[in-house]
DNA sequence: ATAGTTTTGTTAATAAAATAACATTGTTTT
DNA sequence: AAAACAATGTTATTTTATTAACAAAACTAT
């Protein structure tokens, strides 16, 4: 199992590749990678070191070869289906984004309580009222489910969700969730990052 | 200077006591303000002596004192001035987001190419051409802008943001900025935040 | 009043992440 | 062919973050 933090950078790593490919060199350097996303090259090379690829020397990294191996390593050649919850702006913006990146993960369906978004396809997903999660998620086998809605559902949703079998969670709504253990929970604040950044500007300016 | 991790907690810890604050009791224990986030009794404990605050021992911490304290660390009792640039769907989410807390930093400007989107308020906002960042940046002095707009103009927005003196960014954009030392940049990206879920559901699957 | 309990505050230990150091290997130059 | 160079791969060190350990204080019960 890798770092997290390496598994965030192999992610930067393929999109950068992705379009670096399109137009120039088939090999790499790790300077040259790390230079693409503010990296140090030692972070670049340590990275691929833990994948257990291997370039080589004096010539870099095969593009191609490099991506195939990231996406071997992050979705494992198998197609990996998602949910959202809430086509407010934020699941809108989400989904426009998502789609058009390449990517083995699709979002396959969008749940909405809003009885004037149901039924209808929104951002190129088909919605449905929250009602046919269960019956949804057993027919589009999701694993994935990403929380975009308001507060006060976002726990019961939750709830939902686990035991109809999603195993992972991106949930962009400020209050903490409760999930069993087996389930990967990861948390987005929009405004706690403003303030992280509204503080280290402060902090900065002092000096 | 805290620790970026403790700032980011700092701010959770704030929001939970501003709504604790309402219909509770006058003093919090660390175990309690834990449990809300799901954190430990000693993470709290550390994070709050790190910003030397101190509780009376047996009885908690005063839940109004904390909340000041924490403010006076994040914001140190100034109004934070924030500009968003992209009023796209994400620009919305953001904003409406954003307003409905209290919060010592106001988004006072929004930017947008889109003539449709210009001279109106939107989402609370008032919404100006890009032409005018310059002058409306003199104007409302605002240190912080966020990112949400589409990428091929992230570099340039950045470069103009930064010589009229943003001091610091979040960027949305999948894009890697480039700014010099003294403006603090925070990324981030939804992509590799789902890539990052899906390889851990496949791993935690796997075991 | 004394012993026991509960909670804070702080130091010590551990774990995770980033950085530095360097050995190795292939290429170029002389 | 030998020396110099430029890149990778890996181990060692440092830094950052988390967790554990425990002393001190304040309340409770006997």
């Amino acid at each position: 199992m890798l770092p997290e933090k390496t598994v965030e950078r192999l992610s930067m790593y393929r999109r950068v590749l992705q379009t670096y490919q399109d137009n120039k060199s088939e090999f790499i350097y790790s300077h040259e990678l790390a230079s693409l996303l503010h990296l140090t090259p030692v972070q670049v090379r340590r990275d691929i070191m833990l994948i257990g690829y291997t370039g080589t020397q004096r010539k870099g990294y095969s593009v191609r070869e490099l991506i195939e191996k990231i996406s071997q390593i992050l979705d494992g050649g198998a197609q990996i289906n998602a949910v959202i919850v809430g086509m407010g702006h934020l699941g809108k913006a989400i989904t426009n984004y998502f789609n058009s990146k390449r990517s083995k993960i699709e979002i396959v369906a969008a749940f909405e309580n809003d009885a004037t978004k149901i039924n209808r396809i929104i951002s190129g997903i088909k919605s449905y009222h929250t009602d046919s999660l269960e019956t949804i998620l057993e027919d589009t086998h999701a694993t994935i489910a990403i929380l975009s809605l308001s507060p006060p559902e976002a726990q019961d949703i939750t709830d939902r969700l686990v035991f109809a079998g999603i195993k992972g969670i991106l949930n962009f709504t400020s209050i903490p969730l409760n999930v069993p253990e087996d389930v990967f929970l990861e948390n987005y604040d929009m405004v706690t990052s403003i303030e992280k950044v509204a503080y280290f500007v402060k902090e900065k300016i002092k000096k």
